[in-house]
RNA sequence: GGCCUUAUCGUCUAGUGGUUAGGACGCAGGAUUCUCAUUCCUGUAACACGGGUUCGACUCCCGUUAAGGCUACCA
């Protein structure tokens, strides 16, 4: 009957958590979650050069704080792995040695020199750079004598000319004619597979279900089947998502955008909610419309249908807009948790009951976590800074200080600090004092704050509370 | 260069032959107001271009243009 659900997301360790890498996870996970299927990890750092167990942590770390959990992968869930493709090299070897016995596949001696050159002169001549396969023929003697050179193979897969069909869940049907490829590389020089064949080979034994990524992998998506042929596999199902671009509509890149779930998002105060509903809104839209969407009530409504096939550009107000958006929406204990979780050992957090006071007074202009400390600091010290800006701009001095004096003259003796009784009795002394209220309350908040835009006075009034 | 993909407000998108082309972010203005923010209201702004098909195209077809991807012993 119907098989299991497997879809999983494959990063290799060569950078912290991408935007593009959190995106895909994202929808893979939506999409297991959605069918009571399962979510694999697996760690491709077949490039020994550049992977690195740090970003490894960096990766499970960012996923995990975004809510997206997996069944199988490092650290947890077994039965098809190991899931780092750099344990899994007996395994690669296994099936390059079975194509190599089937004769579909090759030892190229070329050097990289040569093949630079040949890819140079084909483009010179205006030919599309495509491997020649003059390697496929080689005679005993002359791979005797590359050998002695000292020349380490690769293995090149033989490419059969042939139209490749399949199916896209997003893209509908493509077809590619491989006789436009070449030969292409299988196992590096120095033993490792490539992307293209360890890829094909772990989705098979991982028993993936649906290959769901970028679409930058479209034009690879054919060379898989091709692999998956002749090695006898079932091919799975394939959906190729729309990229997430820099606003110059270039692909999204460090350079040009914030891109690291952990420095750029994690560290600079966003909540994962956030980001969640930020990245599902890009190639994604609901049925039945909504801005707002959570983890949970994404799995009851996302749908292949729904996805869309054009790139997004990544838009930080919008980003910045959803995480104002679900501050604003926490409680209060929620705030404070989060806030605390993100402030670390703070001062501002020692005394618990100030805080939630000072949080709650800000929690409504905030954009995200990061801004906290700026924002309550008025909280537990005096400014020092507020001279300049004391006077409002359509008042004067004298006013400035006459309102100052007598709302001094009435706070020094008046015990009820609450915000309306304080409101009330300061706009009667404006009036009285044929002042604006402004010019009364402006000079108080700024006397309190030092800055001239804060929460209003009467709530730092009262929340400040009276000296003893 | 070749192959592939894509094309609705600045951005994310709804739309599936007949709509005043809808929503959200942004921006502008307004209400509230001591500032900022919140909230509410109003406004702004789009079917890339050219041919078809059709009584009728944003919608279907073909081109063009533009953007992106792949074309690596990166993934």
């Amino acid at each position: 009957m119907a098989e299991e659900i497997r879809t999983r997301i494959a990063p290799s360790p060569t950078g912290a958590l991408h935007v593009g890498t959190a995106h895909t996870a994202l929808f893979n996970w939506l999409f297991a979650r959605a069918k009571s299927g399962k979510f694999i990890l697996r760690v491709e750092d077949t490039d020994t050069e550049r992977s690195s167990e740090e970003f490894v942590d960096d990766i499970t770390d960012g996923l995990i704080w975004l809510g997206i959990d997996w069944d199988e992968g490092p650290e947890r869930g077994d039965g098809y792995g190991p899931y780092y493709q750099s344990q899994r090299l007996e395994i690669y070897k296994k099936y390059a040695d079975q194509l190599i016995e089937e004769k579909k596949a090759y030892h190229c001696y070329c050097t990289q020199e040569e093949l630079t050159k040949e890819r140079e002169e084909q483009t010179l001549a205006k030919k599309a750079p495509k491997y020649s396969g003059r390697c496929r023929n080689l005679s005993e003697a002359e791979i005797t004598k590359f050998k002695e050179e000292g020349r380490a193979p690769a293995l090149r897969f033989i490419v059969e000319p042939k139209q490749v069909k399949f199916k896209d869940l997003i893209k509908g049907s493509m077809e590619f004619d491989s006789s436009l490829f070449g030969d292409f590389v299988i196992l590096k020089s120095n033993g490792m597979p490539t992307f293209m064949f360890a890829g094909a080979i772990d989705d098979f034994l991982m028993k993936i279900s649906h290959v769901i990524r970028g679409e930058d992998h479209l034009s690879n998506t054919p060379r898989q089947i091709l692999l998956a042929d002749a090695l006898n596999f079932n091919i799975p199902e394939y959906g190729h998502l729309p990229l997430i671009l820099n606003p110059d509509r270039t692909k999204l890149s460090k350079r040009k955008n914030p891109t690291s779930i952990t420095e750029d998002f994690i560290k600079k105060g966003y909540l994962p909610e956030a980001m969640i509903n930020f990245l599902i809104l890009m190639g994604w839209s609901p049925e039945k419309g909504g801005d707002f969407w959570a983890l949970d009530d994404l799995i009851n409504e996302f749908n292949f249908e729904s996805v869309g096939k054009s790139p997004s550009i990544f838009d930080q107000q919008k980003l910045d807009f959803l995480n104002g958006y679900y501050i604003r929406k926490m409680s209060l204990g929620e705030l404070a948790k989060a806030a605390s979780d993100f402030l670390g050992k703070n001062d501002f957090v020692l005394d618990k009951q100030k805080f939630l006071i000072a949080l709650s007074l800000v929690q409504e202009r905030l954009k995200n976590l990061s801004e906290i400390p700026e924002q309550i600091e008025f909280f537990y010290k005096e400014p020092s800074n507020y001279k300049e800006i004391i006077v409002p701009k359509k008042s004067t001095n004298e006013n400035t200080l006459k309102g100052l004096e007598e709302s001094y003259k009435y706070l020094s003796e008046e015990n009820d600090f609450g915000r309306d009784s304080l409101e009330q009795t300061l706009r009667a002394i404006a009036k009285k004092n044929d002042l604006s209220a402004g010019e009364v309350l402006w000079p108080i908040r700024v006397a309190l704050t030092g800055k001239t835009a804060s929460p209003g006075a009467f709530e730092i009034l009262e929340a400040l509370g009276k000296k003893e």
